[in-house]
Parts: structure tokens; sequence; C-alpha cells
DNA sequence: ACCCGATGAGACATTGATGTCTCATTCGGG
DNA sequence: CCCGAATGAGACATCAATGTCTCATCGGGT
């Protein structure tokens, strides 16, 4: 009888990833319980869309975790962070989107959190000569984010297989499109 | 004492690229009109982004010519287009998210030809060996309008610094984050 | 100097979403 | 089996934005 709370936010993200504007109804509908019953548990859109946003914030760091980006080869730990984040990745672009709106609001502080270990990872592959050192880790992080959304977003609409996702994003983010003289 | 329709979309473009859930009336003042001339000009909210869209599409032609892409080496034409396309950028990474919500409706055609234009500009690069074939044209194309906007919000945020734009993107779009060994 | 068209300001009705409330129903635990 | 808590459905007030309208004013062209 009780409404799981977690699966409510997973319908909504679900929603609001493909329909960014889906009305507070449109979201009940999706997770499947009234409106009445959504406002009891998310006193309104705002608090809906933090509470996406701290869930999306701790998958993200639990995807971190798991990529064990501190460890091994830089290149290969941002290979493993793609792959650990894809499924995220919708969810994280919407609320990429999103937080463009808060303009000077209270910043979730997960967000830095997230963007200095994802800074951190690149720094460290410049310092262990793995990255080149004339690209600044804020841009390679606003870049990581924003290939991921635009694999995401490519893949939801058909133009890029699902397969691929995490092929062409790390390709094109270690390698470039450049073809490479040396192989 | 007539209204410039063509100022009123630049100031339009320039207040909305910074929020985008700017009022029909912060549009009106943000351009030193009245909000009943902005609706004699454009029928309302719709009407305006469609203008915008035009505009921007005009603008990203007009940025492909100057750049002429179907020129020289493919590198060199990216190089190129992603200068000429710096100044539309803020408002591309507008239309781009706004076109998220227009779901099936009609699309403008004018962004698949722009699209074809920056696919066909890929494929030629493959084609003459410059470009790596295992990344699809329609993903690179994907990448590239993402990283363009990445990069407008990023310098917009004081994230990375104006000057460095071109050379941030067209780096990572073409070279990626790996260092060369070879050079 | 005059006149006509365009503008700005504001009033107004409309619409869509939101948030609150009530009440009947239903589910689950005791 | 029964009671209480939670839910669903819907009514309702509110609010913000939109779109329309009027009218006084302004400005350029003749």
């Amino acid at each position: 009888m009780s409404v799981d709370r977690t699966q409510v936010l997973r319908a909504a993200a679900a929603l609001l990833t493909r329909k960014a504007t889906a009305t507070m109804d449109e979201v009940a509908r999706a997770a499947g319980i009234g409106r009445a019953t959504l406002h009891r548990h998310f006193a309104g859109r705002d608090a809906l869309v933090r509470a996406l946003e701290e869930l999306g914030i701790q998958e993200l760091e639990a995807a971190h975790d798991r990529a064990r980006t501190a460890e091994g080869p830089a290149d290969e730990a941002v290979r493993r962070l793609v792959a650990e984040v894809e499924d995220v990745a919708p969810l994280l672009s919407f609320l990429v989107t999103e937080n463009q709106l808060f303009e000077g609001d209270q910043q979730n502080d997960g967000w830095e959190r997230l963007d200095a270990r994802v800074s951190a990872l690149f720094r460290r592959g410049q310092e262990e000569g793995v990255f080149r050192i004339d690209l600044t880790p804020a841009w390679l992080t606003e870049a990581f984010y924003g290939l991921i959304g635009s694999g995401a977003w490519a893949v939801q609409d058909g133009r890029v297989a699902a397969k691929d996702f995490q092929y062409m994003i790390v390709e094109l983010l270690l390698g470039g499109a450049r073809r490479s003289v040396e192989k």
C-alpha cells in the first residue's frame, strides 16, 4: 500500500529524461500513483527535482567508486568511468540542463564533489604523462559531461547504437577524431 | 519609430541564452520595447523561438559558407568551422536544448541541412584518410554540437577563458585528451 | 505644421499548472 | 476480522504567464 519513494523517483527520471517539461500530473501517472500522493511525498516540483538531483548524485558517486578512478592508468580509469556512468547518463543530462535554470540559487555541493573527482582524474592523467597538458582539467571535465550528454541523447534518438555508447565517447574523448599516424 | 526585428531577435537571443525560461515580458524589456509590441511582431513565444531558430540556422549556414568546409584538408576545415561558429554558439546551444522539447512536431528542415553539411565534412575527412573510420559521422556530428555547447557554456560560466574556446574544442575534437606518443 | 501609423502602458480575460483539501476506498497489520 | 493509515479521485483556490484589447502618445514623412 505504501509507495516506494525510490521507484517513484526512477519513474520520474525516466519520464523527465524524455520530456523535461512533463507536468506533475504526468509524472504521477507515469509513476502509477495519484497526483495527491505525489505531492504528499514531494512538496512540489522543486522538491521532486531536488530529490532527483540527490538520486543522480548518489548514483554518480557510486559509479565513481565502482570505477576506482584513482587506480591504474588514467586513460583506463576514464574508460571504466564512462562504462559505469552509462546507466545514469540520461538522468545526468536532464539534471545538467535543469541546473542551468537554477541561476545563483543554492547549488547542491554534491556537484562540486563530483566535479572535483572527475577533474582530479584528468589532472592525475596529466601529471602521469598520459593526458595532454594543454587542455585544462576544467575543460576536460566539462567536455566529459558534454559528451556523456550528447551520447545519451544520440542513443535515445537512435542516431547511435546503444552498444556503441561507451566506445564512441571514450574513443573520441581520449583519442579524438583525427586518424593517428602512428598506428 | 519602427522596431528593428533583427535587433529584437538578437536581444532575445542574448537573454534566452542566459535564462532559457525568460518571460515574454522579460524579453520585451531586454529588447527595450513594450510587451504589446513584441506580440505584434511575434504572435507568441513559439513564434519567437521559431524566429530565433531561423536566425540561428541562417547564421550557422553563413558560418559554414565562410569556413568553406568543402575545401582543403578536413581537419583544417573543422578548425575553420569552429572558429566561424563561435559567435553563434550560445544561441545554438539554446536552440538545441529548446528543440528537445518540441517532440515529434514539425522539425525545421534547416537542421537537417546543417547536420548534413557537418556530417559530410566528417565523412569527407574519413574518405581522405584524415579522420578515423571507427567513429561514425553521425556521432562526430553529435559530438561536434555537444562540444560547441559545452564550450559556450563553460565560457559563459567562466570555467574556460573565451580566448581558449576554439583551441579547447578543436584540439579535443580532433586530437582527444590522450597525449600523443609521436610528438 | 499636420496626420497617420506605430508604439508603450496598462487593463482584462484566459489558460495551464500548482498546491491544498476533502472524502470515499482500499490495503495491511494486529 | 477489523481498524487505521495511506491512497486515488476530484473539487477548489491560487498564481504566473499568455494573448487580446484600448487608448493616449510619439515620431516620421509629406
